[in-house]
DNA sequence: GTCTATACACTGATAGAC
DNA sequence: GTCTATCAGTGTATAGAC
């Protein structure tokens, strides 16, 4: 693999492992087997890497999530079986975790790509639940933008509760409540 | 105020902007106006700094819910004005936040106070639930415990969303969304 | 492209004087 | 209780050789 390839995706798995503050430049190099020079040779810093590591990141929750919203069967078949896929549950949302970093959120082009891929997911999952109200799924009085701001919020709350009781079971259960809640306004 | 508890008040707001990893001990002195002796006098170090202020901050957590949970009305009511209090939503939770960090997750002694506020919070959640379950107001069938982490992770997950987009829209989004979705099963 | 050398501030303490 | 001195290590680069 490229030098540049495989200082992203060591930034990536430093980012999720520790945050953008907790991962230096010494980490990267040494997880990546890259120097120095050859690290501030393909990026300017630490910064441009995070960057371009949020970036991919970014993309990939995006088409994982893409393969269940793609699917077939009804709005909530496609929703529930996103909420159930499997995950790392403890090891938190590689995303999400990052806007817990003052450092992140304050610079624009790093809190961008977190931005983009949340705003997507909210949107896809509107789309969803506008789609199920057509087929009759769904009330036609359903709110299809605040419901799914509440689908996206109950996983990224799901892995924090998930970590402070390290243990998966909090995690679990609001997302089993939430397909609960979701049954009763179904048609 | 005495030295310690300006050490510890400046922690907890040290916590809450910068997280754990962020917050260096010299930081907290000149917040606190307290000298490194005296600091380290008051606390053997960094670690048991952080412990106190998580254990203060959970504290003041669990009372401003419980403020609202013991006002009057249905079970509804009471969560629905624990929903809807006034949050500084883009600065997130306190207590959620710090589940980002690496450090505090790998430490028992700064995990269990975060551990217990949110088990607390859940039970508390549940309690209600029970209570709107008894008199009618919910359908027996309703499981109390998942829908109470429903309701927490939607909080928390709430406050992700809003720091992603810079924004409170979806946070406020996520818990309308949310409201709409009890009321759906509601008697 | 990659390497080594250098730099300077900050981290998280400890030691001992007052 | 608080102060100042000191310290080994880390963070985040830059400079210049190869």
């Amino acid at each position: 693999m490229e030098t540049a390839e495989r200082l992203i995706r060591s930034t990536q798995d430093l980012l999720w492992e520790r945050g953008y503050v907790g991962t230096s430049p010494k980490a990267i190099q040494l997880a990546a087997e890259a120097g120095q020079g050859s690290m501030y040779h393909h990026f300017s810093g630490k910064a441009e890497l995070a960057r371009a590591a949020i970036e991919r990141s970014g993309a990939e929750l995006r088409a994982a999530a893409e393969e269940q919203f793609s699917s077939g069967g009804t709005a909530t078949d496609r929703i529930t079986r996103y909420l159930e896929r499997d995950r790392e549950v403890l090891r938190g949302c590689r995303i999400g975790r990052l806007t817990s970093d003052p450092d992140v959120i304050a610079d624009p082009a790093l809190r961008a790509p977190i931005d983009e891929t949340f705003r997507w997911l909210r949107t896809r999952l509107a789309e969803i639940i506008a789609e199920g109200k057509k087929k009759g799924e769904y009330p036609a009085a359903l709110d299809a933008t605040k419901t799914a701001a509440t689908i996206a919020a109950v996983l990224q709350g799901g892995y924090v509760l998930a970590r402070a009781a390290d243990s998966e079971e909090p995690f679990e259960q609001a997302v089993e409540g939430l397909i609960t809640l979701l049954a009763g306004v179904s048609a």
